[in-house]
DNA sequence: TTACTTTTGAGACTCAATCTCATTAAAGGA
DNA sequence: TCCTTTAATGAGATTGAGTCTCAAAAGTAA
């Protein structure tokens, strides 16, 4: 936990933003699991652990932290925007299960690697992606 | 155009569903062009021409076309859908210009095909997918 | 034409996310 | 340690895309 400390810590100054302890509170929670979940899930459960953090704070604090490379955000195209920490995980896209919400990761270096010949073809500089398999995983099909 | 009023018409028979003016003048703008426009911009270019359709019908005519496989919906994650007629067009996936806007179109068989070994080593049944690269176009770079 | 059912329109409502602005609290000197 | 400066926070208002409600209008089949 403390290395967690270090890096938001080191995140921070790289950006000359100040170290807050809402801000740990926030990153901290982020860290807890490796679930794919949205702002107001961390929302409440902050609130909930008796932590007080705003609403505004912890959008504003994952926003820092998705800019800082700490987390990932997540666009499922559902209204809602999810969030994972980036702890231990290389890059890797998703597969969704559109009955149960489930979510797999996954990562082709082949598909990667056609993307970048999309990208040169089309003279584009490519700075993120989105890649996600919506469909039905093998529990509920 | 007489035939974008038989495909609605037959679209439509195919679900149970009634012909309308409405959704016809809905329909008819989203052939208009093959840009990738929200359901806002269709709303008011409907009504700017002084068609008379309610927001709300817009977009459940939207979702009715979308269903039934006349448009593509488009999620860019940015809290606004787009929307394109799938009139003479296959599938494709898009490559987005984060600076001015710019869409293209790309299609890439061999991506086509990773996508679907990994859903089979997933054990996932695919129904649709999301692929858009994001970045700065030759104009923006 | 009638009877039935779906569709429409106007505006209220939802919900995630952002904004405002007065108050609070880091951080770096002195 | 105490100031001073400037960024961060909190409460609640606001935004904006999209959905819902329900009475009125309009397809459809007989």
């Amino acid at each position: 936990m403390a290395k967690n400390v270090q890096l938001l810590k080191d995140g921070l100054k790289n950006e000359g933003l100040r170290y807050t302890s809402q801000r740990q509170i926030v990153w901290d929670e982020i860290c807890k699991t490796d679930d794919h979940r949205d702002a107001e899930e961390i929302y409440f459960k902050i609130k909930t652990s008796g932590q007080k953090v705003s609403r505004a704070t912890v959008y504003r604090t994952i926003d820092v932290l998705v800019k800082n490379n700490l987390v990932r955000k997540l666009e499922l195209g559902d209204g809602r925007n999810r969030y994972e920490n980036k702890l231990d995980s290389s890059h890797h896209d998703h597969i969704v299960c559109i009955q149960c919400g489930r979510i797999d990761e996954f990562m082709d270096e082949n598909i990667e690697k056609l993307q970048d010949e999309i990208a040169k073809k089309y003279q584009f500089k490519i700075v993120r992606h989105i890649h996600q398999l919506f469909g039905l995983c093998s529990d509920c099909r």
